[in-house]
DNA sequence: AGAAAACATGTAATTAATTACATGTTTTAA
DNA sequence: TTAAAACATGTAATTAATTACATGTTTTCT
């Protein structure tokens, strides 16, 4: 007597809690979810809408959300999906729960410079020019979100939570950045 | 006519470049590459041995690298692998091209934060301060690594790329650190 | 009016990555 | 001397993730 269709023990598979929380927010259709981890937790969390759809049957199966049909339009039709109270239950275990593990983190352009031998070779400088726009200008870009989206303390109030991490992407970005300048010759 | 055995364009599987870049340094076996990915190179890319092993029969068969068997002791046997010319030329050819693609990044710290709406509740300030602890530690880790391997000048010279890649390490570490005691309530 | 972009939902195929299984040798420290 | 840690190499099974396939509606812009 082993599997019981659940793994073991020891879970990873955070896609289903990150789901739960930003069904936690609201109701929400797979679209929707998509189109958040493109904008406000992508910084953080990637899944495309390949991963969602699969997912979102999985834990409506283990009752922890419930759909509703609803149409737009003609015959649009769409599924807005809600938080049981089993699903919030989990949700609030792995909020609760500790996060000792340090993020592994997978970055070419880093491992690129570490396969280069001296600081004199030519290839440095062209590369990290290249780099410093694409963070530059990400980091432009963060930085305009944040503006339009918390103008003031009361939309930092009311979503405190993105606040947070809109603010830690542009510190990081914004680092990134620092770090480069610091090896790029004027 | 269609697939060639190869995929078919826009390639990922940056494990083989990283492979090739590890061998370029000098020849090592399996198990070098694998202590590789939990030291100098761990904290911008990981592999397990199980993914490293299949990988270098896959280079080797493409004839980009070869192997030399050796023993160890009595009858310990070891393969240590070397690039040949082809693997040099694909590795080259990987390092001169760019890089524009941020990297996707993931934070399921980061993201338990985002789940919490409200700046009074709690669980932020424990969350906080364990995270404080991890990446304190971490960062202590990775500086006296730094006073180990780079105790001078000639140290950095001798290997700029590891000196480049333990730099940014402490540096996204320590503002990470910055981050957290910004928010951590005295 | 027509085209393009955005909305909306799924599955299939492939590739990447982790965890578990499996085995044996050599070195180091108690 | 003996046990543990480190060295060394592989495969199997599972899970996660990406890319491709597949289809249709609604809204927005020209």
């Amino acid at each position: 007597m082993k599997s019981r269709g659940m793994p073991t023990i020891g879970q990873r598979n955070r896609l289903q809690y990150i789901i739960l929380g930003l069904l936690n927010q609201r109701p929400q259709t797979g679209y929707d979810l998509a189109k958040a981890f493109e904008n406000e937790i992508g910084e953080f969390w990637q899944a495309q809408h390949s991963q969602i759809y699969p997912m979102l049957k999985r834990l409506e199966a283990a009752g922890e959300i419930s759909h509703e049909d609803t149409v737009t339009g003609e015959k649009l039709a769409k599924k807005q999906y809600t938080l049981t109270a089993a699903g919030r239950e989990k949700l609030v275990a792995w909020v609760s729960q500790p996060s000792p593990e340090l993020t592994p983190s997978k970055d070419e352009f880093i491992l690129k410079l570490y396969f280069i031998k001296t600081a004199s070779d030519p290839r440095i400088q062209p590369m990290l020019r290249e780099q410093y726009q694409l963070h530059q200008s990400q980091l432009h870009h963060l930085q305009q979100r944040q503006e339009t989206v918390f103008p003031n303390q009361a939309a930092i109030d009311q979503a405190y939570g993105h606040y947070l991490i809109l603010d830690h992407a542009i510190e990081r970005e914004s680092h990134y950045v620092e770090w480069l300048a610091q090896y790029l010759e004027k």
